[in-house]
DNA sequence: CTGAAAGCGCTTACAG
DNA sequence: CTGAAAGCGCTTACAG
């Protein structure tokens, strides 16, 4: 293996040289020295070596991801596992930008706790780590012993889950406020009134974040917009989703819009309306939320509010690794991720409206 | 930080000593010092430094991982992505067994091939790398240099890729037959003769490995069973697969038993019969193939044909790290991983029989 | 602008 | 069984 030595002898000059040229050190090297650095790099094929660089800088310079290993598994979050890769996708992304490597941890079931422990605290491999959450069969009782290790040995940690975040992990969450907002007021201007809403109702608050479904209620009810009390329905699965749409259409009493609460489930029930020969937008309009990349090309391009998945995965990155690089600086409690309304053909004029 | 000269000097004992107890190094350290070194770890805190482990060994101790960017955002493929994340925590964990770390590269679309220069070739920083797949859409000729630079670092690879094994990558590949012959086989013993197929008709043997439903048929016949002609239908979405069987019941042409091309499908077979008022498997048996986490516990548990995605996780790992240790020991150029049946509710006997 | 030297934190012969 | 020393391949002051 060549290193920087054989490059520095065959080029006849010195280490300090060609070490300044890879870290494009400004005024160090002559410009000519420079190319010839360049052009013996090049022709000995030498590739600096990483790890040496790590221990220099006394940095790993390499962080670790964690995935809950029974998100895998689940029936119920299978369609959403692609906007999770999404989002591993935006943490590498930014890790790379900032020259770290993504080290990652899909522990076996039930061994999240044992993994971490192993690959991250027991050996100084990793700078920081994103736990993107656990499965809430783990016990409040295993996870504080482990955030209290990362703390002793100093490795910065950033979450999406709300469980860590009770427990002070800095938290990163998208806010669906502005896109749903967005949507409602769209909605109002094409003359909508009453429609129904398909998906997950939950009332609760969470870290002060409201839920979908009351984030769409409040906001439609600003722009003097609801939900028909009968035509709300909590629907978890695609099948359901599916026939609920279809009890509507039957049942005669089809709105002029639906919120779906998932593009996924939004598919559905396009998929209903195209069996029971109603058209969208022309008699009744689609409104869902996640931007999945195949919300874009669904059978009617579905209008959603787009919640930046990429995004979120480079600010879950860059949170953690300004605590990585500024030692001791603390990270903000939560930081809010933006959402905005994504119109398609999918939205269209209330019927009986011009 | 504290190192390994700070414990060897709070316990009274050399580096030397230190080391062999950290590396299990057997007959080299009295117990009772063995004993101390440990205890003064423990209190001290100190987490061996990985990057200098590696420094030392002259290895990175560290997989790549590629996953293409494509297969995130396609519908077509949205409900096997799991299946994908379960074949990479089998890479991680075969990979963690023998003192790997895995390095995960999910490159923005298109940027794949760009990805695996910039933090493979052009640093040395990992040891070997997974090729999972590329688009259809990356062209041959961008390809053919990345093998040959990885050549030439000395990386060695192995795929899941058809493309990529057609120009020499060691390969990894899942062999249905055995397990389709045991259901073929079962399917016989329960008195079954004619059957209906709903998914991917694709009859193109690719590397000498014919596809699931070419294995199908030829493993039925040699039990003295067939697919219907009229019923074998070549759908590859989930509602594609729902209308089908809506059909196949209301046309009243159910046969005794339905083959899917995958779990996810057969799910959606399930519902049809469900909306209808079928029994499984009193009025039809369902078979498919993936064993996917879903299967077990389905509406009604599906039988199915597990390709364990797991262990081929594993071996992926394990053909490339067999190269990586044993530097010029070629890889061998198809790797089978064994299918098994994997017999349950959705199978029963024969309508009529006994 | 240039280069010899120290040192990051380990492991590995080697001599006792 | 024990320990002093060399060295992995870089980067970083430092002196010229």
């Amino acid at each position: 293996m060549v290193n920087i030595r054989h490059v520095a002898a065959r080029a006849g000059v010195s280490v300090t040289s060609v070490s300044n040229v890879l870290n494009d050190n400004k005024g160090t090297v002559s410009e000519e020295k420079r190319r010839l650095i360049l052009q013996t790099i090049e022709e000995m094929g030498y590739r600096p070596n990483r790890r040496v660089r790590q221990l220099r800088k006394q940095a790993n310079l390499t962080i670790a991801v964690q995935i809950d290993s029974t998100a895998i598994s689940s029936n119920i979050w299978r369609p959403t596992i692609a906007l999770d890769m999404i989002l591993l996708q935006g943490i590498g992304r930014q890790a790379e930008e900032r020259g770290y490597h993504t080290h990652i941890l899909i522990p076996e079931q039930s061994r999240d706790i044992e993994d971490i422990y192993r690959q991250v605290i027991k050996e100084n491999a990793v700078d920081g780590i994103v736990l993107v959450g656990f499965s809430s069969a783990l016990d409040d009782c295993l996870i504080k012993p482990l955030l209290e290790e990362l703390k002793q040995c100093a490795i910065p940690c950033v979450t999406r889950d709300t469980r860590l975040y009770a427990q002070g992990v800095p938290y990163v969450i998208y806010d669906l406020s502005n896109g749903i907002n967005a949507a409602a007021g769209r909605l109002a201007d094409l003359g909508h009134k009453r429609g129904a809403y398909i998906g997950t109702v939950d009332r609760k608050i969470i870290n002060s974040c409201p839920p979908r479904f009351c984030l769409f209620e409040s906001c439609l009810a600003k722009h003097g917009l609801s939900f028909a009390e009968e035509l709300v329905f909590d629907e978890r699965t695609e099948f359901d989703a599916y026939r609920r749409t279809l009890q509507i259409i039957d049942n005669d009493i089809l709105p002029t819009f639906i919120v779906y609460s998932s593009d996924h489930l939004a598919m559905t029930g396009l998929e209903a309306m195209h069996d029971r020969g109603i058209k969208v937008p022309r008699d009744v309009s689609l409104v869902s939320i996640d931007n999945a990349p195949y919300a874009a090309t669904a059978r009617v391009p579905l209008a959603t509010i787009d919640q930046h998945h990429l995004e979120q995965g480079r600010v879950l990155a860059r949170v953690l690794l300004d605590q990585v690089e500024n030692k001791g600086a603390s990270a903000p409690d939560i930081t809010l991720v933006r959402s905005d309304f994504i119109e398609r053909d999918s939205l269209g004029g209330a019927r009986g409206e011009s």
